[in-house]
DNA sequence: TTATTTCTTGACCGATCATTCCATAATGGA
DNA sequence: TCCATTATGGAATGATCGGTCAAGAAATAA
């Protein structure tokens, strides 16, 4: 054996996922990263390999910590479709009160990288259909229970609220008010009614 | 007098909105600006004052030419129901067509810099303001021709369109599948019925 | 203690960033 | 024709970009 590591992985790249999440890839330098992460350059090229790759590896840790903590709302005990109002809610919650992590960055990468990274492309997508299929668990689960019509297309309405979900953080970034952001919550879940 | 400027403005501004609009803020250097507008460093700095400026300038052109066209859609003699329909097939088929100018720059905007710049923010803010109340006009055209229930509250469902096409050009830029999209529409509309 | 291995550190790399500047070219008015 | 004014073209600015590297520090195995 050998010097083991002074730093936690994990820890160091929470820190890495918040940089990103906060300013973006193009606009998070590796100065910022290292700063935040409380590492030299040296150390992050050796762990994770570059920017890129540090970004890739960021975007699963996002997907392993926050996505999936958010998805245990729709797991909830109480009835579907309360999981998933209040699912909404704390998306609502979230943009009035998450400051400089507002917004999602499973949609910022979208935006920002979808057209011209395929590696984040493909990790995207990966993360919307984990999304999807929570959903359309949920709407099952609503469904057995008689919360929704039987002949109800739980695949489309699954994607729907995928979308839902990506209209409203992108709402949140520029609107603080919250009787808005309610509004379209409300607005996006009559659907399921 | 002097000597006339070499270009016209609105073709460069043009130029410049599509490198914007492909590649983002941050993605965007300089030099991808004149050589796609086909000017000079110079010229580009004596005519817009910089990049931050060029872009708060792109954005307003994107505005009063891409949006503003797209929004006479809801404005088509139709039925306000349709148009509003025919409004979102539009944004389906840009989606899955548009190549490198998929999605919409104010969308884009709002994600990128609409935490890290107060100017774009107010920019974004403005767009979308305007791109409500032209659903919210097509929503009042629909109350009053019987297509939608009276006691519907139209500013709420006004702001849940403009919300669900943010969702929609999301999803657009990371998913290709027509079904997908087209389910997310239909959904997204059936709230109007 | 010594040898070996790995990590850390900070200087350093060339490239590119946004921006500035100036000499030159071109135009219209006098 | 000559002057005043403005646009053009391109070199040059310093800062910062992502990435590399070598030397030293630290830890374990022998």
């Amino acid at each position: 054996m050998a010097r083991p590591k002074a730093f936690d992985e994990e820890v160091v790249l929470d820190k890495a996922v918040e940089v990103f999440w906060a300013k973006g890839y193009e606009a998070a330098s590796i100065q910022d990263l290292v700063d935040a992460m409380g590492i030299q350059r040296g150390s992050m090229y050796a762990t994770f390999g570059g920017k890129h790759q540090l970004f890739l590896t960021a975007l699963d840790r996002y997907g392993d910590v926050v996505v999936k903590k958010l998805l245990e709302i729709l797991e909830s005990k109480s009835s579907a479709l309360e999981s998933i109002e209040q699912f909404f809610s704390q998306l609502v919650e979230h943009s009035l009160t998450a400051g400089p992590l507002r917004g999602c960055l499973v949609t910022n990468s979208a935006i920002e990288r979808g057209l011209s990274d395929e590696d984040t492309k493909q990790k995207v997508l990966h993360l919307l259909i984990m999304i999807e299929k929570e959903f359309h668990q949920a709407l099952l689960r609503a469904q057995n229970d008689g919360e929704i019509a039987k002949d109800s297309n739980l695949i489309s309405l699954a994607e729907y609220l995928t979308s839902s979900m990506q209209g409203l953080l992108v709402m949140g970034k520029v609107c603080s008010e919250r009787s808005v952001l309610e509004g379209i919550k409300q607005m996006t879940l009559s659907v399921l009614k």
